[in-house]
RNA sequence: UGGGGAAUGGUGUAACGGUAGCACAGCAGACUCUGGAUCUGCUUGUCUAGGUUCGAAUCCUAGUUCCCCAGCCA
């Protein structure tokens, strides 16, 4: 299954500008943009949308766009995290022109704060980690200048290179931006730009014991790389005049720093916080448990690159915060493998079928559709005989108006097959239902009825003696309320975790034409939804997640009442 | 109560002083061998109050609500 190539996000108001700056001739029309993820987490779909914003503006404007690790905290990062964010991209359906990381920048960075000490725009700081705190103000009142701010260049350039050589332990002195300890915004009051951390990075290895923060390292990156228009997440907004600041005292390229609102979705979280507690709780199963919103988890859950990426398409970018709902999400699916996914028939909840009217020992091949959006995809065979199994909601002793399925003396149609007419249901000592018997009609063999009569519901199937047994996971959301944070006072988000995320049917009954899928194949049970088949499946021991259900009317008619 | 942002139907998103459009959801119907898909129609909106203007979602004034910032995180 190869992936199409993605297509250029719609307009928005980045375009705009970018359609602006390309009018002036700002940049002669290069386009350049990068996804900066720091490897220390696996991707959400929250990144899918700064990826296909990022990845899809390059590519509508003949541009290009670099992957690059801001991997500039050690002790925070893996290199199990540069593996699996470049996996996801990919999978996503983008390649990047260029693949860096923000510690290849280290020297550079490092001359660069020099040449800021020189300037007298930089000092080293011997302020403890409180002290820097204490002294910062608030935010209505101004801050403190540290007592270190006014050391000589040449004490500061020594200072520093001996931070960097590794003299003092952790924590012991920072190199801070001489900026503004009264200014309205706090970043500006004399950032950190470097900390001593004596820590392995997952990169460049133990070549360093100073490293840069993100104000310090993130904009030269960006004018490292060319980068036209960086494109980040509104909480960066209030650290653009500082983006801005050392850009211009270094008097180096200026990127245009971009701000756009990060997605929300509902009835999940997004923040790598709450996903780590999920996993290291075990709420879920790992990062890839298909309830997650991860990359890994969407991707096992059945989704595909295509509908995410018209999913991220159709949300739009602007700058206002907003919470897209779930079926957003859903809907891209079932569109993409509507055209997509084979049908099958598949009984989840069996309900034993006996036609007692059809030879006993025969079996017959009926002819089914095996996607009726794509004609090319065929037909195949399904195994018809006396005893079969139905899905148990499709039969009801009482049924309710609007029901269309089976009931006592009601005729239906088995999918592909036969009318059937049921003559009696079998109860058991508790008055549970155990088996139907029914009559079929042998001159409806394919499904119509040669005298022209109708039947109001048709049903699925499978030949209980040719069917294959399979693990069938039914998902559903991973809360229970659309905001996980609309809690009772004194409770948190995990209080609206739903117990019922992950229900486990151990014996369902398919078609045997299904015994040769293999994993991550994608097929709609029909009536039932799209499952795709789980990484956990063996060819002894089928196992398949489901993605996402198809629309059911009938369901909805119900919660009516 | 410092600063920076944002407010358009249920949810998103357009409009750039000139008919408030589109998508998803919802409702009603058509069609249907999936109560799927498809098709048709419909309901629902400019945060509030003033002002400028022939005309305001858009410009001005005042308010209201929400989000972000006080890591040696990104």
């Amino acid at each position: 299954m190869t992936p199409n190539a993605p297509t250029p996000p719609a307009a928005n108001f980045i375009h705009q500008i970018i359609d602006e700056d390309n009018a002036s001739g700002k940049h002669g029309g290069r386009v350049q943009t990068r996804f900066p993820p720091e490897p220390n987490g696996y991707l959400h779909i929250g990144h899918a949308k700064s990826i296909c914003l990022n990845f899809g503006t390059a590519l509508k404007y003949g541009g290009k766009c670099n992957l690059r690790f801001d991997d500039t905290n050690p002790v925070k990062e893996d290199i199990e995290y540069i593996e699996s964010i470049q996996e996801d991209v990919r999978w996503l359906g983008f390649q990047w022109d260029g693949l860096y990381y923000a510690s290849d920048y280290f020297e550079q960075l490092y001359e660069w704060a020099v040449q800021l000490v020189k300037k007298g725009k930089a000092y080293v700081c011997d302020l403890s980690a409180e002290e820097v705190s204490k002294t910062r103000g608030t935010l209505t009142k101004p801050g403190t200048e540290s007592p270190y701010r006014n050391r000589s260049v040449e004490e500061n350039l020594d200072l520093f290179q001996r931070m960097k050589a590794g003299e003092f332990p952790d924590g012991a002195r920072t190199l801070r931006a001489k900026i503004d300890m009264a200014s309205n915004n706090i970043n500006l009051r004399d950032p950190v730009m470097y900390r001593i951390l004596h820590a392995t990075h997952p990169h460049v290895g133990d070549k360093w014991c100073i490293y840069t923060m993100y104000d310090w390292a993130h904009g030269q990156s960006d004018s490292i790389e060319k980068i036209t228009h960086s494109i980040c997440t509104l909480e960066f907004e209030i650290h653009r005049p500082l983006y801005d600041w050392f850009i211009q005292e270094l008097g180096i390229f200026a990127p245009r720093q971009i701000e756009f609102a990060r997605l929300n979705l509902t009835y999940t979280v997004m923040s790598k916080r709450r996903l780590l507690e999920l996993v290291k709780n075990q709420y879920v199963h790992g990062w890839s448990d298909p309830r997650m919103p991860t990359i890994r988890g969407l991707r096992r859950r059945g989704y595909t690159p295509e509908a995410i990426r018209a999913f991220c398409e159709r949300i739009g970018v602007a700058r206002n915060d907003s919470t897209i709902e779930m079926v957003w999400l859903e809907d891209a699916l079932r569109e993409d493998l509507n055209k997509r996914a084979e049908r099958r028939m598949a009984v989840l909840k069996p309900l034993k079928v006996v036609l007692t009217n059809y030879p006993d020992g025969q079996t017959e091949e009926l002819e089914a559709i095996n996607n009726p959006e794509d004609e090319k995809a065929g037909t195949r065979k399904a195994p018809f005989s006396k005893v079969l199994y139905i899905e148990r909601d499709d039969f009801m002793e009482n049924p309710p108006k609007k029901y269309f399925r089976l009931g006592p003396g009601r005729e239906v149609r088995l999918r592909y097959a036969y009318f059937i007419k049921c003559v009696e249901a079998i109860k058991d000592a508790s008055g549970e239902i155990t088996e139907l018997h029914c009559t079929y009609d042998p001159a409806t063999r394919g499904g119509n009825a040669p005298d022209g009569r109708k039947v109001q519901g048709t049903i699925h199937w499978v030949s209980a003696a040719h069917a294959i047994s399979a693990e069938v996971r039914l998902y559903d959301h991973l809360f229970v309320k659309p905001d996980a944070d609309d809690v009772p006072e004194g409770q948190d988000w995990r209080a609206n975790l739903n117990p019922n995320s992950l229900q486990v049917v151990t014996d369902a009954k398919l078609e045997p034409s299904l015994k040769d899928v293999k994993i991550g194949d994608k097929v709609q049970f029909e009536r039932l939804g799209y499952f795709c088949v789980d990484e956990d499946s063996k060819p002894e021991a089928l196992v398949f997640n489901r993605a996402v259900t198809l629309k059911d009317t009938w369901a909805k008619e119900q919660k009516k009442g």
